[in-house]
DNA sequence: AACGGATGGAACGCGACTGTTCCGGCCATA
DNA sequence: TATGGCCGGAACAGTCGCGTTCCATCCGTT
């Protein structure tokens, strides 16, 4: 086998390319592939080779963008968590708990997110690099619900003496766990449902 | 290079080995071995030869017993569920639940397990003989809990209406999400703090 | 209009894992 | 006591991904 230097007789056609700056159209498809493989193959699985392949990309294009596979996913991650947006404050705790559970529902419903979801964390004990890109989520994730809280309390509806950290582990494990480990359905009823039992939980 | 025949001067001593029926004390070191793996590399990571050679055994004799990783892992696991203990009835819904989630406590405080756990979650999404293998454990946990669902009915303590399958998602998910997800701890109060929310939440 | 760095594509050397096959040696069972 | 078939070890061919390097081409910027 020989490189294809100047000088050989053309092998194949080639498909013009190139330009003397990034662009986005390809960093936009990696990051499309990369997540797509991620939750088609886990994370442990994915091969970068395999995402440019996906993205119609050279692999040196993906190359000169990240070091690595943990850089890469670092990095998206991080955009990713730009986008979220926040859920306004309701009337009542079981309006606001409602909210939330929605939330995290319409975000549970997309199979992919669902599946990097459950790899994240079972990745997360593996790789530090993961655990530190995912941080910045749970403090939001965390401030909304201590927000949501803080609102509560000030209403009266459950104590100051609240157990902050187990009150948020009540807001997000049950739908987590329903959806996401178990793999079920959970509709308008259900969630409701959810919103008043985790609501007389907290009043406890 | 030359396979190592009769004939061929011994290029290396060899340590003697063999006998006409299969050493248990050789299927636990590859048992061990597959599960210690496991929670270090992830299963998809997971490599067959690399557990013949922590177990310190002939990669054929592994080959002899499993046909491959998926068969291995549902026979593995398979086994492990016989080992399973039931817990026995309390006197009342609280302590049910707390002598549940003791149990779960002791299960997910292993490493191990909960690396396994986190990981199996994520794999059966892709791995459907996973699934399979596993679903006998969750039929048995859903059994217990509609036990101890039938229990506190029987008391008085909760509604015959309930949602039983809502009911067992609030039982298991806040401490595996504390747990397993966040990696975090739980001690004796937090597992009775628990066990009181829980309660008032079936109530409902 | 000219520049220069990005582009798709191809290949490289390396290392790892897979599933299989062979061997001589050994020992629990019948 | 004889022996069948398991044992560790080693090698195999094949596949795959890694991270790098080269190329000729192209086109957004200045």
């Amino acid at each position: 086998m020989e490189r294809n230097r100047s000088g050989d007789r053309k092998s194949v056609s080639r498909v013009p390319s190139g330009a003397a700056v990034m662009r986005v159209t390809v960093t936009d498809a990696l990051a499309r592939s990369f997540f797509q493989e991620w939750a088609r193959t886990g994370y442990s699985g994915l091969s970068l080779e395999r995402v440019a392949r996906s993205a119609s990309v050279g692999k040196a294009a993906l190359y000169r963008r990240w070091p690595d596979k943990a850089a890469m996913a670092s990095d998206l991650l991080s955009r990713v968590g730009l986008t979220i947006t926040d859920v306004g404050a309701q009337g009542s705790l079981e309006d606001d708990l409602k909210a939330v559970l929605f939330a995290i529902r319409r975000a549970l419903r997309h199979r992919q997110i669902k599946c990097i979801l459950l790899d994240l964390h079972a990745e997360m004990e593996r790789t530090p690099a993961l655990e530190r890109a995912i941080r910045p989520f749970q403090h939001m994730r965390r401030a909304r619900i201590d927000g949501l809280i803080d609102r509560a309390i000030a209403r009266g509806e459950i104590k100051p003496s609240i157990d902050r950290e187990t009150a948020a582990d009540f807001i997000a494990a049950p739908l987590y766990w329903r959806m996401a480990v178990l793999g079920g359905r959970s509709d308008r009823a259900h969630v409701e449902g959810l919103a008043r039992m985790i609501a007389s939980a907290l009043r406890t």
